[in-house]
DNA sequence: TCCAGAGGCTAATAGGTATTAGCATTTCTG
DNA sequence: CAGAAATGCTAATACCTATTAGCCTCTGGA
């Protein structure tokens, strides 16, 4: 029977009906422990004045006069769309939820920037509805996240950023460290060379971390250069080249970024006749989302996507709750894969 | 340096800045074809200030000022963790994404309803932060729809609802359909005796439905009961105990409701020396999510979870724009999965 | 009897925007 | 040149909540 919009209570309507004002009713539902006190009667009756209307505080009104709503907003600088970055987005979201549901808040996603997910549009941002936010993608706009940073509004990224200026907060993954403990443990195994190649440009954030790491694990020294060359290779079809380098140079293990250039080099080596882990050792720094070809168990460490995103969601609250002046940075560890592609070298014949 | 945050510029800042009134900036933000009409000078002036001193429109005041908030509340009647869920709900949450992108409205999703997931909490709920609400979930609370569907609050539920009272809008997969098609394509390749079979009560709307399509199937006459039984076994146990059945009854087509089920038929059929689709043909009505231990590609149907999400999205908004005082309910079909588990049946020897 | 103090509540205001009635000025029309 | 119409803008108000200063009443003590 509902016709039209029905217009929502509001706290006037409610103190009408309990024959209150209007500030005790908003006093009644923030229950706080201010220097105002109200009656047990008072209290109770507005009470059961809002649960017979179903009354519903404005969030808008609420953050318009400074309240907090109870909201997490989130923002994606990509599309989930495309279905290939499902995999990638939705474990975070996942661990978003979760730690959400636990701390009661509700999670808004953004998702109606248009194409083009930017945090500003027309220079205004509906980021403000919610009372902080969560921002995730590979490829932000680094110039937004400044100049969110800037605006004072509460946020954490999941990932690693850095940004010119002042610092924001983060949870990240803790790549440098599991890179360097996956690299140590060929060099316990025996290893003596070991490579590390990647596809593209080794700009982002996530890639420099793996990197250090890698370096970190490599024995002091000048030895340094000659034991642990690093390549950057422009597409998978340069895999070739590198298997000929790795065969060239004595390199008798390989930490490999992503799995696409493992796989390749799976099976630029099986072609040749050289066996994995037999003849090469080779950890892998990525997971598995998106396209893997074979099922082949590669050693290496996982993205702790769910565990990121519910640190940061943490993290995010005790910001609201309990605001600090400097941006806090944490790490989660990234569990290691033992797999079946590492094994001692070789003897030498 | 930024130390504390910085109040942002407002509509009156920018107005003094530029010499006018504060509304008049606001003209010009929102570029109306109104009866109000700004000097292309002034609206130039105005620009300036406003780029010059980065103005951002206030997201909350702005829907406080305007009504609407733009925003689509999602609520699940089941936590979306236990991670077998996964599967279920996140097609859907990726369908109502793009959709709402689409569409210019943001995503609120409810997870702090606490571990009950309810739609209303002491008496009030947050549902109402949103414009409208889609509502989600294999068990929901039937008087809680009831509740809110008197309350006049927009929502428009993803399955196929049928609660007393007034009826409530849906958008809901058209398992009849689905399933009135494939068997009748079982009846077209010769089949003459197929059966219908289930695990668990048949009292899910969704269970229904499927029922429903099969009996729709069914020839006409009297013949019909002989023609096409209906089996509701209580556990996958009793799966042995079908099959004997099956052989004895000279059936030639099962209609699974679930893979589970299929799968265990399967496991007997093979166990005794049956081929599938030689011996049996065997079309399954459930799609693969959750557990599934074979490979095995079924003759059935899809559930089209994404595009369900898509309809119910703008199916909401439509009724958010225009209002309408009855329910909506709409179907989308269910793409058929050939497979090859279906065949004619074996010629009488 | 007067005063102090506490208890219980309200009036008033801020917060930033959108909208509309209406005012002042200029230009057009006959 | 008077009156009408168009132009360009502003003042005022509504939207709903949170917060604070302050008012009124009642109790107990001196």
């Amino acid at each position: 029977m509902s016709r039209g919009p029905v217009r929502r209570p509001t706290q006037a309507d409610i103190a009408r009906l309990a024959g209150v004002s209007q500030a005790t009713v908003s006093l009644v539902l923030n229950e706080r422990d201010s220097d105002v006190r109200i009656s047990p009667t008072t209290r109770e009756r507005v009470l059961a004045a809002m649960r017979e209307w179903g009354y519903v505080a404005n969030a808008s009104a609420r953050s318009l006069a400074g309240g907090q709503n109870k909201i997490i907003g989130v923002h994606t600088f990509e599309p989930v769309f495309p279905t290939t970055s499902v995999d990638f987005y939705f474990p975070f979201l996942l661990g978003m939820e979760q730690a959400a549901a636990e701390l009661g808040y509700d999670l808004l996603l953004f998702t109606s920037a248009g194409g083009e997910r930017q945090v500003f549009r027309d220079g205004s941002t509906r980021l403000s509805l919610a009372d902080g936010a969560l921002l995730l993608g590979r490829d932000p706009n680094v110039e937004e996240i400044e100049r969110l940073r800037d605006t004072g509004f509460p946020f954490v990224y999941v990932g690693h950023r850095e940004v010119s200026g002042a610092p924001v907060s983060y949870v990240a993954a803790d790549y440098a460290g599991a890179t360097q403990q996956l690299t140590e443990r060929l060099f316990e195994l025996g290893h003596r060379r070991v490579a590390y190649a990647r596809i593209g440009d080794g700009d982002a954030q996530p890639s420099r971390d793996r990197e250090k790491g890698f370096r970190r694990a490599m024995p002091a020294g000048e030895a340094r250069r000659l034991t642990g060359p690093v390549w950057t290779l422009e597409s998978p079809d340069d895999v070739a080249g590198l298997l000929a380098e790795i065969r060239h140079g004595g390199i008798t293990a390989v930490v490999a970024e992503q799995v696409l250039l493992a796989e390749e080099l799976l099976a630029c080596a099986q072609r040749d006749g050289m066996s994995v882990p037999g003849d090469l050792s080779v950890v892998v720094l990525g997971d598995s989302t998106g396209a893997r070809r074979t099922d082949t168990p590669w050693t290496g460490l996982a993205v702790p996507r769910e565990e990121m995103g519910r640190q940061a969601t943490h993290l995010l609250v005790r910001l609201l709750e309990t605001p600090e002046p400097d941006a806090r940075r944490e790490n989660v560890e990234c569990p290691l894969m033992p797999g079946t592609t590492v094994a001692p070298p070789r003897r030498e014949q």
